[in-house]
Parts: C-alpha cells; structure tokens; sequence
DNA sequence: AGCAGCTTGTGAAACTTTTCACGTATCCCT
DNA sequence: AGGGATACGTGAAAAGTTTCACAAGCTGCT
C-alpha cells in the first residue's frame, strides 16, 4: 500500500454508507458504477480509490457488499472501536457527545469534559460531565484514543496539548484555531464558519455551482 | 478573475480569521509570511491566492491589514448580511442555531424549522421553531438564502428540495446523504462520521501524519 | 539622491489527483 | 461449449494545485 490522498479516505467512507445502506436490501453485488453513483463520484474514481489496498472485486460482475464492506471497515480501522472523549460540554459538545451514529461505528464516546463548574456534574444519558483537571486519569483509565475538541477557541491549544501528552493520539478539532502540535498527533479541523463563507463566496460569485 | 480553486476559498477564510484577530491590536500591516505562519500555510500560497483577486499589496512593505480584511470581506461576500434558517430542531441544529460566530459573520439564523410536533413551539433566545410547513413563506418573508440542513437523513432529500423550490440559493448539509439538486443550487457537505473516520484510517495505517 | 533590505506578484516547474482507455477476467444465454 | 456483454484493475494522459524563483517595486537610512 503507498501513498494514499486524503480525499480518497473521505471517499472511502463515503462507499462505507452507501454500502451499509445497501446491506439492508438483499443486494450482493454492487458496480463500481453504482458506487460511484451513489457516493457522487465517477467509477473509475473508485476502482481506483479501492486499488490502493487490493483487488476487491470480480471482473464482469462487480463488489461483494459484504466483502467490501468487511474489507472497507478493515481498511478505515472500523474493525475495533474507539475510545473518544469530547472536551467542552458546551452546545456543540453536547451535540457531539450524544451524537448517536458515532457509537453505532465504534467511535464509543467514554466521557465529557469542561472546565466550567456550572456544567462539570451534569448528566447526560449514560455521561457525565467531568472536571478537565481529571483528564490525564480518564484517559489512562478510560483507554482514550481520539478527542473531540469542542471549546473556545482561547483554551483550545492549552487543553489539546494536555491531552496529547496523557497520551490521546488524535483530535477532530471543532475550535477555530490552528492548534500546533507534534507530528506524533493527528488533528482534523472542522470549522462551521468557512463553510458558510464558501457558500457566501459562491452565491456572491457565480450563477452557482453544484455539490 | 478566472477559476478559482474551492481550497483557496477556504484559505481565504483562514486569512480573515487570522486578520480579524490581528486588527485588534495596533498592527497596521502584515506580511505573506506572517500571514502564512498564522494560518497555517505558506507565504507563496498567501500571495498566490490573493493575486487571483487583485494585487494588495505594497512590495518591501506587506499587506495593510484593515485594507486586506475589507478586500477579504467583499472577496467572499461578507460585506452583507445573509438570511440563514436551520431546518432540523435537534441537538446539532439547536447547537447550530445558536451558534454566535454566525451571527457576528453576517450569517443571520432568522428562523428554525421542525417537523416533530413536539419540538415546535419551543423557544430559543429569539428563535421560535417552527412547523416545516411554513418553509415557502418565511422563505419569502425573512429574505431566506441560505438553509443549514441538520435532520436525519431520510427527511433531508426532500425538504432540501422543498426548500430550493421556495427561493433559497444555498445549503449547508449536516445531514449524512448526498443531496442531488439541480446545480443552481450550492451546496456544502459536512459529515463528522468521516471526520473521525479519517482519524481512525491514520491511526491505525501510521505512526502519524499532522493536522 | 542613491543604496540596502524587504516583500510582492507571477510565470514556470514540480507535484498531486483525476480521468481515460484498454487488456483481461467473469458470467450468462443459447 | 462458444459468443457476447459486462466490469475490474491499471498504466498513461490530462487536469488541477502547490511550490519555486526572480524581476519589480517600496521604504527608510545615510
């Protein structure tokens, strides 16, 4: 296996859906076309995008859905699951932690953290909201692997570097900052803000443009 | 203007941002380094993105940073405001209606939708939520252009259609189903299940690999 | 005024990602 | 069993994006 884009990843989980869509009916074969149409991508996109990691199909016949599925899950380390903490029990942490597609991929949201005394106590389903002085604990105890960033922006460095040195390895970033860690950990950013912006530049700059 | 890349409208974002926080203190200028260094880019990249919008800069000197936020702002079309309603009451839309970074952006949330009798009626701040319903007149009354669309996936399809029949330009999609709608419409995916499952593929395929 | 030191704006090169196109394998039907 | 249709896997071409490198221009100092 060599390089491998970032936007294959995200494409790879977007065969995932549809293939665990498709699971449901009693389809057994799916085309790299139908993939594609489904996912909004091209065929050959995802001939490829799969040949990265190995020759998944039948010629003349197209994918097994249970195969690939197996096979996608193993690849995107989807065969295990997770242990995920969210720091900020803010809305958008609440949002997150109680989010309930996460679990059913294995992504198993074990505790929520603030530093607010007024929310630290709370419940929340089976969670309740901890101190973020007990982090470093909870996360030996906890076995946490991935955080979930959600706080303002002004704690957000102080608290992910924090957490990197307990030991978590990667942090889906919901703060608008550039956090600056080592290379040791892995950090996506999701920012609402630009995403709006996008669509603003788009409305302000064209007719339009799709998808 | 000729064609711009999708990722450097998001990076022009990123400069804002970097500006925004920058225009507070007395700072009168800024170069492409600096400006790269705080966003998390390159100085090329700086210069190159902007040099498809026009020349800001003064040579020896850099950027003069309040001129540049105006520019940036006209850029992306943020020197208006916009009409924003959320459809999808639930924990992510209620997280997303509220959340004051819009606002302050220009992105004004003027109304929140429902289909769920039970969550109608409810009132957050300012915001009522209202019965789906309703979606084509307030559409035409609040001047809606762009909908945030934060409900389970089933429902999203349609009335992300409803929605475009009533007069609104853009979507911004949280909901995990790709939209097909005619390509007079933009529109903006985000999905946290790839996000984190993009973290689960690094972790489990390297030593790492950063932000 | 002239020089030194920066920093922009931008073609061209390098690199990355997507699309194409075709050899090869499999299935189904007669 | 053979022929036709289908669809994968993959090098090579095309398209798109980022980086490089340098001429041109601005500022401030002597």
């Amino acid at each position: 296996m060599r390089h491998v884009a970032p936007s294959t990843v995200r494409r790879l989980s977007a065969y995932l859906r549809v293939l665990e869509e498709l699971e449901g009916r009693g389809d057994g074969t799916i085309s790299s076309r139908g993939l594609a149409q489904r996912a909004g991508t091209t065929s050959a996109q995802v001939r490829k995008d799969l040949s990265y990691f190995g020759s998944f199909g039948k010629r003349g016949l197209g994918y097994s859905i249970p195969e690939l599925l197996l096979q996608l899950r193993k690849i995107l380390g989807l065969d295990r699951s997770w242990g995920v903490a969210v720091i900020g029990a803010g809305r958008i942490g609440q949002a997150l932690a109680r989010y309930p597609k996460f679990a059913s991929k294995g992504f198993d949201v074990r505790a929520v953290f603030d530093r607010d005394r007024a929310k630290i106590g709370r419940r929340w389903d089976e969670l309740e909201v901890l101190d973020v002085a007990e982090l470093p604990r909870v996360v030996r105890e906890k076995r946490i692997e991935i955080v979930i960033l959600a706080t303002d922006p002004d704690g957000a460095q102080a608290v992910a570097e924090r957490a990197v040195a307990a030991g978590v390895r990667a942090i889906l970033n919901f703060a608008p900052v550039k956090l600056d860690l080592g290379p040791e950990v892995v950090v996506n950013s999701v920012n609402m803000v630009p995403e709006l912006e996008s669509l603003s530049f788009a409305l302000t700059h064209m007719g339009a443009a799709g998808s």
